[in-house]
RNA sequence: GCCCCUGUGGCGGAACUGGUAGACGCGCUCGACUCAAAAUCGAGUUCCGCAAGGAGUGCUGGUUCGAUUCCGGCCAGGGGCACCA
């Protein structure tokens, strides 16, 4: 029996470099096994590898050994998500380019990686700001643009007025900039756009194809795409009160309350707004107002609904005799439907709110069933449940839905000025992705714009469009539109003098197709070798944080039609499989003051009467307060690297691994920690135990079993399968509870001693030999 | 406001399609070893009760021979979307 302690400083860098010496982790793409492609969501190299890429890439990891044990073809590469703003950002506050910052934090992070053990194919990896990764890129605009996938569009945008640039719709949280946090203004620009609505129903029907995706995350998509079905009306207006145009054209889901409605509301965007502020200037003045008003989101949320009646009138496409007042109101969008509506207060709490405060009444036409409708009566609450249509002429009596049909058919039979009256029509929230950036450090986008050509996209034989390296951040703004002779170019049509453009591309571009590309990054020639392409994709198991449930996952599946329709993938999900991890959170220690302190200058202690911290130079008492997410600010982060020299890699990932389900968050703790630790050492000497008395095992497999061999054999089995079971459905911490399970009962039968049969002693190898295969996807060195 | 998820010991959490609730670990208590401590090993640990026994999976009804699991209502916590017509 051994004693001797196992040395994770010694054992560990041992095993990395022969892992790396005999490329064990290569997978290759000729290889004629089945396939199993294992993703963690790549890295963006802020410098530090973070406790919780050490969560995702172990989580990731187990997966990928244990499908290599298995017998698959693994392919389980990494790269680095290497264009964004903070490489600006260091350049502006430390004085160094972007590019040299990136590729350092590269190469510190790789390193860090490393040293976690994590059966990567080094051999595939690329970063997205290499002029190899983001040529194929702008092809693939090219590509884009030549399928009407890509298009220039002036558009109301979401600007950043802090990072200067533009932000997606998706990109802007409660109004303000995902990443600056600042209030996010409304403006009108010329954008580069892809066009995702092309695919809007597609992306939402084949959600229900993704079974291995968290139902969450499908339902945040189908809920961002969202879709309803409903009718266009095109509304005749009185001529008399009108400036010219004499129809209003409306988006309605609710056609079977036309009888209940009061009013028409427009936006301040509208055409119409427009040119009936043309003759009144009261009208303009609130107009004028509005948008001011409307630039902050943040205001917007608390604004009161207000409007503005134009003096025009509409007719309602089933009485010409009754006109409704059109108002010019705040909380009609443009960019949704027709930016027109027609309100029906009774059945619309906004709409209500709105006719309470200009006194325009309400009819209610929808009755709840079981009340008397001559008694039911709308006030301050909108009733939006079911019932039967009443006050509605040749309505009255039918259900919602009846009505809604009726209203349909007899709209779009009925004809004016050449077309019908009203048209079923389906309405999506999604917008066409603006990917235009005033940024330096991300991918140029290529084209060209020639005073007599126009926009002229720069010729696939001259990309890629690189990025000028000799750029100065002494001046807010895109340092590419400052660069002195970068931007100046030749048409490549006319040759006349021309302008570069100097927009960048949104960093998800990048890693919206880098799946891809990892299956042959050797290639130079085209993004994708198809034949590759279609046989490693798609990704068997993606895994990664909640967050981009919606911005990165959607972009990737758009993407992805996107590639396929301009042949160079033959499929349109990406992603077979996602899994969202959790994060990893820690209590968060606080000094008299209010000052927060790290963990590592904390020393907990655990007495009868509960948990008590305090500092552990001066021993002054800390609070112990709530538990968060790690972060800079609460000082409640653990590094990596130290725990990793403290305890070494195995540690580190069994413990991350046993504590909690792998979607939920877990909860760093020392305690813990040690505790792995000292399973850690348990396992050591247990194995070491046990090979040697099964070292005396017979050559072959007796032919029978007594029973306490049999116990054995049946707890080792068990645990065999339960732990495979396990790692497959993801369920990590359940299988380490197994593996302890199955460590202790060995254990138990070794501390039996005494004489032992042959047979037992060969149940006893046998049982060494599995556990060590059961633990080591989770324990590789 | 709309939509969704979660609720089990002191703590993290187990319990496959309804079948011995609390696996496994953390912490704690007691014991062994030690001059002592650490480490290690052993025993115990849902609650009430000396015990027999009883109660128990947020609360509350229901379905069932049987409910942590299924259904209704409520409470609490978390998340997503948010003037989307």
């Amino acid at each position: 029996m051994t004693s001797e302690r196992y040395n994770a400083r010694e054992s560990e860098p041992y095993w990395q470099r022969q892992w790396d010496e005999k490329a064990i982790f290569t997978a290759k793409n000729g290889d004629i096994r089945p396939k199993y492609y294992v993703l963690e969501m790549f890295p963006y190299p802020s410098g530090r590898i973070h406790i919780g890429h050490v969560r995702n890439y172990t989580l990731g990891d187990v997966l990928a050994r244990f499908m290599r044990a298995k017998g698959f073809n693994v392919l389980h590469p990494m790269g680095w998500d290497a264009f964004g703003l903070p490489a600006e950002n260091a350049a502006i506050e430390r004085k160094v380019a972007p590019k040299a910052w990136t590729y350092d934090n590269i190469a510190a992070m790789k390193k860090q990686l490393r040293s976690i053990g994590l059966s990567l194919d080094w051999s595939r990896e690329f970063a997205t700001c290499d002029p190899a990764y983001y040529k194929h890129q702008q092809k693939m605009f090219n590509d884009f643009l030549r399928a009407g996938l890509a298009e220039r569009e002036k558009r109301k945008i979401n600007w950043d007025p802090v990072d200067m640039t533009v932000l997606a719709n998706e990109q802007v949280i409660d109004g303000r900039g995902w990443r600056s946090g600042a209030v996010v203004e409304q403006r009108e620009m010329n954008q580069w756009i892809f066009k995702i609505t092309k695919y809007s129903q597609e992306l939402l029907d084949a959600l229900d194809t993704l079974d291995r995706w968290p139902d969450k995350v499908r339902l945040m998509q189908r809920n961002w795409i969202g879709r309803s079905e409903g009718l266009l009306i095109r509304f005749a207006l009185d001529t008399a009160t009108t400036p010219g145009e004499n129809e209003l054209k409306i988006f309605t889901t609710r056609p079977d309350t036309l009888f209940g409605a009061k009013f028409m509301a427009i936006s301040a965007d509208h055409p119409l707004a427009q040119a009936a502020a043309a003759t009144n200037p009261k009208l303009a003045e609130f107009i004028a107002e509005i948008k001011r008003i409307g630039t902050a989101q943040e205001i917007i949320d608390t604004a009161e609904k207000q409007g503005f009646d134009t003096g025009i009138r509409a007719i309602h496409p089933f009485d010409p005799n009754w006109k409704l007042p059109v108002y010019v109101a705040n909380f009609v969008l443009m960019e949704y439907g027709t930016g027109a509506i027609f309100g029906c207060p009774a059945h619309d709490q906004r709409d209500l709110d709105f006719v309470n405060k200009y006194a325009l009444g309400n009819t209610p036409v929808v009755c709840p069933e079981g009340q008397d409708p001559k008694t039911f009566v709308v006030t301050d609450t909108a009733y939006d449940g079911d019932g039967r249509m009443i006050n509605s002429r040749f309505l009255d009596g039918l259900t919602i839905e009846q009505a809604k049909k009726e209203v349909a058919n007899r709209l779009e039979a009925e004809l004016r000025d050449g077309g019908s009256v009203g048209e079923r029509q389906v309405n999506f929230r999604l917008r066409d992705w603006g990917i235009s950036r005033q940024r330096y450090w991300g991918c140029p986008i290529p084209v060209i714009h020639c005073p007599t050509c126009d926009v002229v996209p720069v010729p696939d034989k001259d990309l890629p469009v690189v990025l000028p390296d000799d750029v100065t951040f002494d001046r807010p703004g895109n340092a590419l539109d400052h660069h002195p002779t970068w931007k100046h170019v030749n048409c490549p049509q006319c040759g006349a003098k021309a302008l570069r453009e100097t927009d960048t591309m949104d960093t998800f571009v990048d890693s919206s197709w880098y799946f891809a590309r990892f299956t042959d990054p050797w290639n130079d020639k085209a993004p994708t070798t198809r034949a590759v392409a279609d046989r490693m994709m798609p990704v068997d198991q993606y895994i990664g944080g909640v967050e981009h449930a919606i911005l990165h996952l959607l972009y990737s599946r758009f993407f992805t039609r996107a590639m396929k329709a301009t042949g160079h993938i033959g499929l349109s999900e990406p992603f077979a499989g996602m899994f969202t991890q959790g994060m990893v959170v820690h209590e968060t220690y606080q000094k008299a003051d209010g000052t927060y302190v790290t963990p590592a200058e904390v020393k907990v202690e655990t007495g009868a009467n509960g948990r008590h911290a305090m500092l552990e130079t001066t021993g002054e008492a800390v609070t112990i307060g709530a538990i968060e997410k790690m972060s800079k600010s609460k000082k409640n982060t653990v590094d990596p690297d130290d725990i990793i020299a403290t305890y070494g890699a195995d540690v580190a990932r069994w413990f991350m691994l046993s504590d909690s389900p792998p979607d939920r968050d877990v909860i760093w703790s020392d305690e813990r920690v040690q505790g792995a630790a000292r399973f850690v050492q348990r396992l050591w000497r247990l194995i070491h135990e046990a090979s040697e008395i099964g070292a005396g095992a017979p050559a072959t497999r007796p032919a029978a079993f007594g029973v306490s061999a049999l116990a054995l054999r049946k707890a080792s089995h068990g645990a065999l399968d339960k732990v495979s079971s396990g790692i497959e459905r993801l369920h990590f911490n359940v299988c380490l509870a197994h593996i302890r399970e199955f460590s202790n009962a060995l254990t138990d039968v070794l501390a039996g001693g005494g004489q032992r049969a042959p047979d037992l002693v060969w149940a006893i190898q046998e049982a060494a030999i599995i556990l060590v295969q059961l633990f080591a996807p989770m324990m590789p060195h």
